[in-house]
DNA sequence: ATTAGCACTCTCGCATTGAGAGTGCTAAAA
DNA sequence: TTTTAGCACTCTCAATGCGAGAGTGCTAAT
């Protein structure tokens, strides 16, 4: 039923490549005279009537070449592509980049977008590593003015958060410095989960910068740490399948609203382990919104600790040996720089 | 030659505002129709004629209505369209918003971004506050592991900027927050340009650091703080304008890459004063990029102490009364807002 | 199992046509 | 002098028809 001769294989492969480069429909006398094939194009075409039954090509009409269905695709992806790799000059240049812009992750995330999107002629999409484990490492309160304090959390990896707060009556620089060296003495290295339950004496103070930062800076479900990098919008656009203006808004409103995002990451590619690449195909008939469109992700980071999603999105005709290479080279790399960051 | 009599300012009005509202040419019958003129077709002909010798007006061909041409669009905003204002109660409403999300300043851009896209129908663009002056508030060294510390500055303003830096040889953490001490017991307050020349003692350390705080994150040349926001992106594309693939990628490059947007920025709103609000007509001649769009810009903030950049973006035919009092109202409530954070 | 041959179907590009919209002009009216 | 009715004119747009070309599926022969 499902089990393919290789010969059917061959043709499969030939028809999506093709297909993929060319974004034209894919004849049995194109196939036989560009590949070499020593067969007739009366054969091809018998296996092309097979592969149109199995589901994994379909006609646009009566009389066009093939093209791939999605489970084509699929069958592809899995089946026939084999395992991709970057060319290693490439991985080396890509990684000089990275070690260039030294420890600043704000860059890392725009140059991981940018050779996304570049490397996999697609859109690319990138988020912050997010610490899922928050470790207490160091905290700064400052006066700024009467009752505000601006607090600042330094959290394991480096993470940094700020928070204003606005106190019940003006508090010295001295009082508020006093509280931050007890603070720092007892919560040092501790989880923020577990300061939540700190029983230990303290004072009105020092239970408001507790409660705040327990409260405000701890969401364990906000899955796109701050903020998202993208990259290859403009590009991405340029493939044929966006020329009708409503596939090309569907795409863009996947990679503008932050709910749409958090919903789609969530239910995928944090169900998936660091390392595995997830491929979605046209929507998978679950996402409406991306029913044009395939998307390659990954996590990155060190799971526990640290993580972060990149990914790119491109039509269903997307070069998916390209940007599956290209997606887990790129998350590789962010997992060694930021397991670095993390460690200590 | 350049005056219009007032029938003429009336007829331009007309057309320019059905135009901005249908996309469709404009013709002398549905005018008398839909306006109750009570002057015949043949006399709107007539100021038609004459409007478009001046060049306010053109035909898309022989027998179509008129389309307003740039400068028509120009004429339209400094002559015609008087001053616009946000409804009282949508103010409200939108400063209410600000005011319930705290003191976040990535959630007050995010805002910013958002209600600008809704309320002018375009594409809005926002960039991060980013102070003029930096003044030296406090900073921090964290040792994280062997010879990598973690530089925390706080600026003037709340502003938060870190940096890895790795140090010759190790250093204990007793030893960096004594440098740390002296350090912010001589620089508060000062502006970070004049920390370049101090010429106090100072050991190897204090040195290193100080040198690393001057060069690194001291960018005045660097327009787009860190980070731009945008929203309705996807949105905009609706506008039947972008149906024609290659303009909405020529508008979408210029959202998406930094260089031209701080080229853009750098040469337009920057030599502009607070509080104005800036209207690019079509490329204004200068930017190619824009030949299809129009920008509606603004700064805000406080100049000489901390400003950045709001606007939207959409096509010529653009509601410029709804997306000019929306920049205006936006621009002025993160001028309270950033301001009110930088006093003290 | 493969292939040559062939009729068939469907798209695409091109030219033609007619309806409709809006104009500009002219001459008459105010 | 300004306004207006009347009208011929021009141009677009949608619909139609047609021929070429591409690619198929089927059949019969190898």
């Amino acid at each position: 039923m499902s089990t393919l001769s290789e010969r059917q294989k061959l043709v499969l492969a030939l028809v999506i490549r093709d297909y993929i480069d060319t974004a034209q429909p894919v004849g049995s006398n194109h196939l036989v005279e560009h590949y070499n094939l020593d067969i007739s194009s009366a054969t091809v075409r018998n296996e092309l009537v097979t592969l149109t039954e199995k589901g994994y090509l379909r006609q646009p009409h009566t009389s066009a070449g093939r093209v791939p269905t999605e489970d084509g695709y699929r069958y592809f992806v899995r089946q026939l592509m084999g395992h991709t790799e970057l060319p290693d000059n490439t991985k080396r240049t890509i990684a000089h980049q990275f070690y260039q812009v030294g420890h600043d992750v704000d860059r890392w995330m725009r140059l991981a977008a940018s050779v996304l999107a570049h490397q996999s002629q697609a859109a690319a999409l990138v988020t912050a590593p997010r610490a899922e484990q928050l470790r207490f490492k160091h905290l700064e309160l400052i006066s700024t003015h009467g009752r505000q304090v601006l607090m600042v959390l330094v959290l394991g990896g480096g993470e940094v958060r700020q928070q204003m707060l606005a106190l019940a009556e003006p508090v010295s620089q001295e009082r508020l410095s006093a509280a931050a060296i007890q603070l720092n003495a007892n919560f040092q290295g501790m989880d923020l989960g577990s300061i939540a339950t700190y029983s230990g004496q303290m004072d009105a103070l020092e239970q408001d910068i507790i409660k705040l930062i327990t409260e405000d800076l701890h969401h364990p479900g906000d899955i796109l740490g701050g903020e998202v990098y993208r990259d290859g919008i403009s590009q991405v656009l340029a493939e044929p399948e966006f020329a009708e203006v409503d596939v090309a808004r569907k795409a863009l409103r996947i990679l503008e609203e932050r709910s749409l995002l958090e919903d789609l990451l969530s239910r995928t590619v944090l169900t998936a382990s660091v390392g595995g690449v997830q491929v979605l195909i046209g929507g998978e008939g679950t996402w409406e919104e991306l029913r044009d469109c395939s998307m390659v992700l990954a996590r990155y980071g060190a799971p526990g600790l640290v993580t972060g999603t990149v990914g790119v999105l491109g039509p269903i005709r997307m070069a998916y040996g390209r940007s599956i290479s290209t997606v887990r080279f790129v998350a590789g790399l962010l997992s060694d720089l930021v397991v670095d960051l993390h460690a200590e």
